[in-house]
DNA sequence: CGCCAGGCTTCTA
DNA sequence: TAGAAGCATGGC
């Protein structure tokens, strides 16, 4: 991995071909915005950057070479080969219709509680809204960084109640949320233990909180995890394989479905993605 | 007013 | 074991 340090901002070559509004607003993660001039600004395990693109390359802004080669490369998921995982998903017409058009979305490898956490509240729920319960809960129960906020710990919150919850707004999911921080921080759920377990030991750990069924569950093993497999399927992706795969899903999906799921949520969440 | 949103739990047959 | 009802909230 190429690293170039210039203008105050650490540059790495060679992923210019992320597409930064799919793979960081677009139902995957809930906390970046724009903020001119291309860039996106966010927090994680509390950190504040401001991402871009420049040329040929991603470009980090608040962060030195030593984060951005450790938590901003993992969390982009730079190590892992997706020219080589989306040539494979090409043998797919239609994959490759979709990955022409739309470029690289990347599966981030975001802290594991807040994208549990998360994903606890985007049930039955639209991400616009999802959004701005999380800054609540960011901003009522996290730390401030510099011009953001940093997510509540499982320890923080499950040292709360569910009555404190209630200027979130964010409806049944408050009980979810604290009973998910009391087995998390209790351990009851070891969360970073997931990582070693299979995927089907994983995901029953995971549902053994209240709130988190199957499809809560795989966004968390597909979005912090690493289970580039996990496939959550939602009212967008159930939608999606009827009109795209009504035969099932192509053989070249097999081991990185997670990713090709991407791509059929948001060809059904964007009518105009596709075609 | 009704319908929908990156669902889950509980009840019922 | 499958299917429906109920659950909070807010945008359209």
């Amino acid at each position: 991995m190429e690293i170039i340090v210039r203008d105050s901002g650490v540059i790495i070559e060679d992923f210019g071909n992320i597409n930064l509004p799919l793979t960081l607003d677009c139902g995957q993660a809930f906390r970046w915005n724009e903020c001119g001039d291309g860039l996106w600004r966010g927090i994680q395990r509390g950190r504040e950057v401001r991402v871009g693109k420049r040329g040929d390359g991603l470009v980090f802004y608040g962060a030195d070479r030593e984060e951005v080669c450790g938590l901003w490369a993992d969390y982009f998921d730079l190590h892992r080969d997706y020219v080589a995982i989306l040539k494979r998903l090409s043998a797919d017409a239609i994959m490759a219709e979709m990955i022409e058009k739309n470029g690289c979305i990347r599966i981030l490898n975001q802290e594991p509680w807040e994208t549990l956490c998360s994903f606890i509240i985007s049930s039955c729920n639209n991400i616009s809204r999802i959004k701005l319960i999380i800054s609540r809960l960011c901003e009522a129960f996290g730390e401030r960084v510099r011009d953001e906020y940093t997510f509540p710990t499982a320890e923080r919150l499950s040292g709360t109640d569910v009555g404190r919850l209630a200027p979130l707004r964010c409806g049944y999911r408050d009980k979810y949320i604290i009973d998910a921080a009391r087995k998390c921080a209790s351990g009851e759920v070891e969360l970073e233990s997931l990582r070693k377990m299979s995927m089907d030991d994983a995901r029953a750990q995971l549902m053994k909180i209240d709130g988190v069924g199957r499809k809560v569950a795989d966004c968390t093993l597909l979005f912090s995890l690493g289970f580039l497999d996990a496939f959550p399927v939602d009212v967008h992706v159930r939608r999606g394989v009827e009109n795209i795969y009504p035969e099932g899903l192509p053989e070249c999906t097999e081991g990185v479905s997670g990713l090709a799921q991407q791509y059929i949520f948001l060809a059904d969440l964007k009518s105009d993605f596709r075609c």
